[in-house]
DNA sequence: CTTGACCCTCCCATGATGGGAGACCTTATC
DNA sequence: GATAAGGTCTCCCATCATGGGAGGGTCAAG
């Protein structure tokens, strides 16, 4: 199956496909005479591995960390579990800081909006 | 005053002081002979502006814009409400979007710790 | 044999930030 | 006045994940 065919499949598009491949995450598939990617049933089931990775927001060097857990038949099962709590505690903490945000500029939108004074509320606060 | 102190005075780094320099997102500060920047009480007024808005998580895009509606005196204060609300929007949107991440990555880890099997459900989860 | 769809590599851009090299300036100390 | 230390200048490179596009080769159907 060409790249085209396996972007299609597996939601990765063609551009990162070939990224992975270059940057190591993934190991160079085979090519037919023209020099075309071919990628095999094993290749996608990768691929699909890592889109599901990516739309769970691992970044891609937890996702060559799980590549190699998951197919390393030794591993622990808690090796995987930490690379998940760690990532769970990283979005934690970021939406703990956007919700912070969130407070303040909700504050700061409704001052502005309750009166009808020339200065706003919130160019003054971010002034200060 | 010199570019090291300016930035010590408003917690923006001297690297990023040059970097909105040259984007444009402030103007060109005045230079002694030797061609030191050097910064005025106004100059530390609009990097501390910035410094806040970039705290409260605003694009550099959207502080051009309040920036410039900052020193815009016919500006209607509705508009800068537009660009917060604008900007709370896309944060209660990531916030949304992380917090469904959590749930199914918290859903794979308690399986996962919950049992003595050998293949892990986070694994097989991605597999899929 | 032509046409259109596909694929290849290589380069560039994003957004915000930092690192470092090599050169110049300033200030304080001896 | 010399020297050392530290501040500043510009220029280039790197990050992370992703996309755009140029210029050229390949393949299959008509």
């Amino acid at each position: 199956m060409n790249i085209g065919q396996a972007s299609r499949e597996t939601g990765v598009s063609i551009k990162m496909i070939r990224y992975y491949e270059q940057t190591g995450l993934i190991p160079p598939v085979a090519r037919n005479q023209a020099g075309y990617r071919h990628y095999s049933e094993n290749d996608l089931h990768r691929l699909r591995f890592i889109r599901r990775a990516r739309d769970l927001g691992f970044s891609i060097k937890h996702i060559a960390i799980l590549l190699s857990l998951w197919q390393n038949h030794d591993r622990e099962n808690a090796q995987v579990r930490d690379i998940a709590n760690q990532h769970i505690s990283g979005l934690q903490n970021r939406i703990t800081e956007m919700e912070a945000m969130i407070t303040t500029l909700q504050k700061l939108v409704d001052e502005c909006a309750g009166q009808d004074r020339p200065e706003c509320p919130i160019l003054t606060d971010l002034e200060h």
